[in-house]
DNA sequence: TGTTCTACGTATAGCGTTCTACATTTTCAT
DNA sequence: ATGAAAATGTAGAACGCTATACGTAGAACA
């Protein structure tokens, strides 16, 4: 085994010498790896042999000079957040046994980072986009659109024809929180936003969150306050709420992660979470479940919808044209934070 | 804007269309965009103009094929442990105004996954790699090693010279947690940690734990648990062990992640923290600050460890062969659930 | 006035695949 | 038997870059 000059000069079996091996041409090794048309059983057995035989595995470069990566990209805006833990999951399960890979990439919540991603993404010949709670303009991500398959996970686009969306129904998931609220004897109902101009799943929550409050007849309560995307900001905007005059009964937060903040704020105030304070969250992650937080939260099932939107990316990938939009329904998991008062 | 076929023929600007519209050759513009040498600042200046008025961003595939793709590679055990996107972070901040591209994969931490994962990075032509936490064994990092220039986060290998490593001094960590619960005058203190047989970050670890406890003259309470990764395996082992006899005072768990956990299964049993049992975790995560959790943790700076990572990956890329180990030293940070016994 | 450098450009052969076009063989009606 | 159609295989031109090898000026030196 001669070393040669370190690091560079790769030993990587190439289809060729799989083709020499097996006996056969370059162009029947291809097929074979494509699952293309034409190709006898016998052949087929001699070449999967060879590949073993060798260890070939083919280099993706090539292979996207002329078709497919067989790489997905996805788009994170957060990696903080937990919940995208669960859309992952599902993400990679629907992935499991297909030749496909997904690498991913995050853009730190800002939007001149996420339009570079995409960009790198598409540099990098990734065969499809998965684009997750983005904050993209509809006509940027019809420019997406145009060059690779795509389909977004947390962005209302429903009339997109260009795009798949999956979704969970964020304005059914606001009313059934104030409903759940209502129920357990919260009245005064205070909704924690996120400063956003783009998201259209806030728009929608905050308009169930609306519209419940105003038909259940606690409208003179509605109060949105919008915080931006940072911890230390979200601190600040729910320390003035709590400490503010009217302080609400309970209080609906964006995402659990913002929900845990919140509770943390809460605690040191001395605020007895829900007797003074009830809080709910969105998303169901794990960290509800935890006893020190007992946060009820809106379940619309994570690993589902990373589930659909591989299944329709690669939908997408394979051809599919038209659009299609998935949409779950979301239900209230209650917990600790918000049992009824006594 | 004649429509083409949907999603196929890509209507992408070459290096061909700019070399045209800046009336030069080819290589020329591939020497503009590589920064080699033999172009004057005429030609330079020329070609630049070219590339930004039509938009050219080059095809890393096809780079590829030849040289660099200026994409790295980062191996994931686990994204829901929030540490890594300290870590990540700080990657991230470090490739910040280079032309290089993180793209990230996660293993969920199981071996086999994590080997394909490291394939298909090196199938897609990564120009380096980075590996958090592996479970690889030296050998087989040595493969690796010889295909791509790699850093490992969180693997003590420091003989390793073949990559680097990049580490905090999980020793000296272990020990500052029992010299602090000791002074907090804890004195039965037991350590969670992980079922891995490959992890040399826990067994760095323990040894610490076990060599401080006995130079302490606590030799005789030490009490290692080790579970296995998931959320309910460690449930099971914290309430077993917090419900048996001989309960410890103290419990050093080996990531804050399970140290919430078992402040759950705690709170769960009626325990009170820090009286009835401390907790420390390790990593000193965002969650340890939250005001229900106060988690005593061991800070070891996930964002230098990225920044470091990525600046000896790019150094390796760029020729380096001498391995480097970078080590940063942990600190304790104090919080509520390891406060003085009263 | 040569001669030798140095600086700057260019032509072009790949890199490892895919895929179209075509050639050959086999199958199947008639 | 006889075509026609289907099945199976191959050759070879791309794909968009990189990098080597080489050409040509002008500068520097003797």
């Amino acid at each position: 085994m001669a070393e040669t000059k370190p690091g560079k000069k790769s030993d990587r079996v190439t289809i060729r010498e799989v083709a020499e091996d097996a006996g056969v041409s370059v162009a029947a090794v291809s097929k074979v790896l494509r699952e293309a048309y034409g190709v006898s059983e016998s052949l087929r057995a001699k070449v999967r042999a060879s590949m073993d035989k060798l260890n070939y595995r083919p280099l993706a470069s090539a292979r996207g000079m002329r078709g497919q990566t067989y790489t997905l990209g996805l788009v994170l805006p957060d990696i903080r957040n937990p919940f995208f833990a669960d859309i992952l999951a599902g993400v990679n399960s629907a992935l499991e046994r297909t030749q496909y890979q997904l690498l991913m990439g995050t853009s730190h919540s800002q939007g001149p980072a996420e339009e570079a991603l995409v960009e790198a993404l598409i540099d990098r010949q990734m065969d499809g986009i998965i684009m997750i709670g983005t904050t993209e303009y509809m006509d940027r991500l019809a420019v997406i659109a145009r060059q690779k398959p795509l389909v977004t996970i947390g962005h209302h686009a429903q009339s997109s024809e260009v795009f798949d969306t999956v979704n969970n129904d964020d304005q059914l998931g606001a009313r059934l929180v104030v409903k759940h609220l209502l129920g357990n004897g919260f009245r005064n109902i205070a909704m924690l936003s996120l400063a956003s101009t783009t998201s259209t799943i806030l728009s929608e929550r905050e308009l169930g969150y609306r519209r419940e409050m105003i038909e259940q007849g606690v409208g003179q309560n509605i109060n949105i306050v919008r915080a931006p995307q940072t911890l230390r900001e979200v601190q600040i905007a729910a320390r003035r709420l709590l400490e503010g005059p009217n302080r609400p009964e309970a209080l609906f937060c964006w995402t659990d992660f913002i929900a845990l903040e919140v509770i943390s704020v809460a605690t040191e105030l001395g605020l007895s979470i829900p007797d003074d304070l009830a809080i709910v969250g969105y998303d169901n992650t794990m960290y509800c479940d935890f006893a020190q937080n007992g946060l009820t939260s809106v379940d619309q099932s994570g690993e589902l919808l990373g589930l659909q939107s591989a299944r329709l990316l690669i939908e997408r990938v394979r051809g599919r044209t038209e659009a299609e939009h998935y949409v779950v329904t979301p239900r209230v998991v209650a917990r600790k934070s918000s049992k009824r008062r006594n």
